[in-house]
RNA sequence: GCGCCUCUAGCUCAACGGCAGAGCAACGGACUCUUAAUCCGCAGGUUCCGGGUUCGAAUCCCGGGGGGCGCACCA
């Protein structure tokens, strides 16, 4: 895998808030304010006459004036309450309470900043020559989560871990400072931890910092998971993904090559010249797909809004507007199902180039998807659940209607009656609605019949009329557009067109979409009419590919389902966090 | 929405009608070259919630909740 860190970090990264002065709730920070001991309790530390000791303090959220002030008032606080089937309280009391001695020790527990002068991987990069017990000479300062402590008396071993990998901590107690040595003492794993000292490796031949001082960043109060098993309830993993992350390297490689992903396709269409934009997010009208949006309300202008469920007609505006080349990455909302390959909301790349058409979309498309893979994982076979698909171009271009053929043994077209194609469909046993149209019959024998059994990548074009109302339609066929879908193991992974840009024809279109919504048909497309005005306007011949990023990570990283390459994936709601 | 599965210590998992257990983490101790360190000791439980059956329920039944996987809708 590629997704190296570390580069771009190469010298003085910082950690802490550095320059942004801190400003608590309540009073001037270092002042020593005293507040109340209501201030910041620990739960399960025994307030008197409370009786439920481990119900959340109220007062959580508001941080402390000051840390000592929380310290003295405090002093009683680390008792854990009468232990009676209280082991969280108990470990976290535990946690709190070797924080609270070093600060009575006068040593701050959570220190503004940290000056880091390498990463692990970059230490591992610059001195992977050294052989067993060896020295440098050169002093360090790194810091990340300590993920393992190995203690051998006098001597002891922790792995320190960062954003770029790990690197051995290798302490003789005997050469601490006290201050230092107060912090190995009240360290646990999964806090936040700064060394200095001089690189050096074990007898064993491990890279370690031979540590001169110790500093405490930041407690992990609350245990972590297990350090060898991670964390694997599902439920959990998705609440809480920044554990999932601090405790699953294999979560961590799964969202490396997202965004790697995103960064590289960006990359891509800047390099051709393409300008991101953003466009609304909140809109009177969702367009640009078929799908149910959900509906928010704006109170200053009391009316009601829908979160889009695509940008296109917006982008296609910027290019009526003069910006040729235009994409978004954006994240869409429908109000639909929750599945292994669906989330509410979503992420696309739209990108749309004037003086473009179908092939244009197809060419860059398959550009996209390149530099993706090779940019991500540096691989272009992956496997899937449908054999391995080998992503090399270029991608094989086929007619719709001819798969169909091949499909079904027979030719169809959108020009026979609908009641054949209905009739062919309920064969396949496909439910069929009296409403459709032959073009829409057309298409659902290829969602559920052909679709299902492409392994691809295979270029699928030429999508019927009516289930394509913003796409131009095809020279001397009116009933087929010039549209193209990226079929990869059996789903839809991108879709473009050559975009209708002829005023009239749009509002034609969107007239049919109308009438079609008029027969109750919940599926039609609502008529935008400042998108036709638009039109009116000028659009260029206008080539334009939407990407499902979700799904293309999922294949990147080959993994099964959607809520594996979201980090935040909607679930219920949590009924009491703690 | 329907069907199937699942929920036990902070974490990972046993126990499947008969005393709720182990590993890791924690706590006390030993240890100057480990790297899932090791060794000795100790502690930790509303078995998701509520009801029922039973002499006895983590276990069986009913209801509820969270989650997962299929199906349906969809990208």
């Amino acid at each position: 895998m590629q997704v190296g860190h570390g580069g771009p970090f190469a010298a003085a990264l910082r950690i802490s808030g550095g320059s942004t002065p801190r400003t608590y709730r309540g009073g001037a920070p270092g002042t020593g304010t005293l507040r109340t001991s209501a201030a910041w309790e620990a739960p399960g530390s025994g307030r008197a006459g409370s009786g439920r000791p481990s119900a959340p303090p109220a007062s959580q959220s508001r941080a402390p004036t000051c840390w000592r002030a929380v310290v003295t008032t405090g002093a009683e606080q680390p008792e854990p309450d009468d232990r009676s089937g209280r082991s969280l309280d108990a470990l976290m009391a535990e946690r709190r309470a070797k924080r609270d001695a070093l600060a009575a020790a006068g040593v701050d527990p959570y220190p503004a900043r940290f000056d880091r002068t390498d990463l692990a991987a970059d230490l591992r990069r610059r001195f992977a020559h050294l052989g067993p017990d060896d020295r440098t000479g050169v002093e360090v300062a790194v810091a990340g989560r300590m993920t393992a402590r190995r203690g051998h008396g006098k001597l002891v071993f922790a792995t320190l871990t960062d954003v770029s990998g790990a690197v051995q901590l290798l302490v003789q107690v005997a050469d601490l400072d006290e201050p230092s040595a107060a912090v190995l003492e009240a360290c646990d794993l999964g806090d936040w931890i700064g060394a200095t000292g001089e690189v050096m490796t074990s007898r064993r031949g491990e890279l370690s910092v031979g540590v001169r001082t110790l500093v405490l960043l930041a407690k992990a109060v609350r245990p972590l998971p297990d350090k060898w098993h991670g964390l694997s309830e599902a439920d959990t993993r998705y609440r809480q993904r920044e554990l999932d992350l601090l405790a699953n390297p294999e979560t961590r490689r799964v969202f490396d090559i997202r965004f790697a992903t995103i960064a590289a396709m960006r990359q891509a269409l800047v390099d051709e010249h393409f300008v991101e934009v953003e466009t609304p997010i909140l809109q009177a009208q969702a367009g640009g797909a078929i799908a149910r949006p959900f509906v928010t309300h704006a109170n200053t202008l009391d009316v009601d809004l829908r979160l889009r469920i695509a940008p296109e007609i917006y982008l296609k505006r910027l290019v009526v507007g003069g910006y040729e080349r235009v994409f978004e990455v954006a994240r869409n909302f429908r109000n639909e199902g929750l599945s292994t390959r669906h989330n509410p909301e979503f992420t696309a790349l739209e990108a749309y180039q004037a003086f473009g058409d179908v092939e244009t979309g197809m060419g860059l498309t398959e550009r996209l998807v390149l530099a993706a893979a090779d940019a991500a994982t540096g691989r272009r076979s992956f496997a899937t659940r449908g054999g391995d698909v080998d992503l090399t171009p270029p991608w094989p271009r086929r007619e719709l209607l001819e798969l169909l053929e091949e499909a079904l043994g027979r030719p169809v077209h959108p020009s026979q009656p609908a009641g054949d194609l209905a009739t062919l469909c309920r064969d396949r046993g496909i439910e069929v609605d009296d409403a459709w149209g032959a073009g829409k019959l057309v298409f659902e024998l290829y969602d559920k019949v052909l679709l299902p059994t492409l392994l691809g990548p295979v270029l699928v074009c030429g999508f019927p009329v009516e289930v394509s109302p913003l796409a131009r339609h095809r020279a001397g066929d009116p009933t087929l557009t010039e549209r193209f879908e990226l079929v990869v193991d059996g789903r839809e992974y991108a879709n473009g067109y050559s975009e209708l840009n002829i005023p009239e024809e749009q509002a034609e279109r969107f007239r049919f979409e109308i009438e079609a919504a008029q027969r109750g048909d919940p599926e039609a497309h609502p008529a935008d009419l400042a998108f036709v005005r638009s039109l009116e306007y000028g659009l260029p011949p206008t080539a334009g590919i939407g990407i499902g990023i979700d799904r293309l990570v999922m294949l990147l990283a080959e993994v099964d389902a959607i809520r594996d390459v979201i980090l935040f994936p909607m679930l219920r709601p949590e009924a009491s966090p703690g």
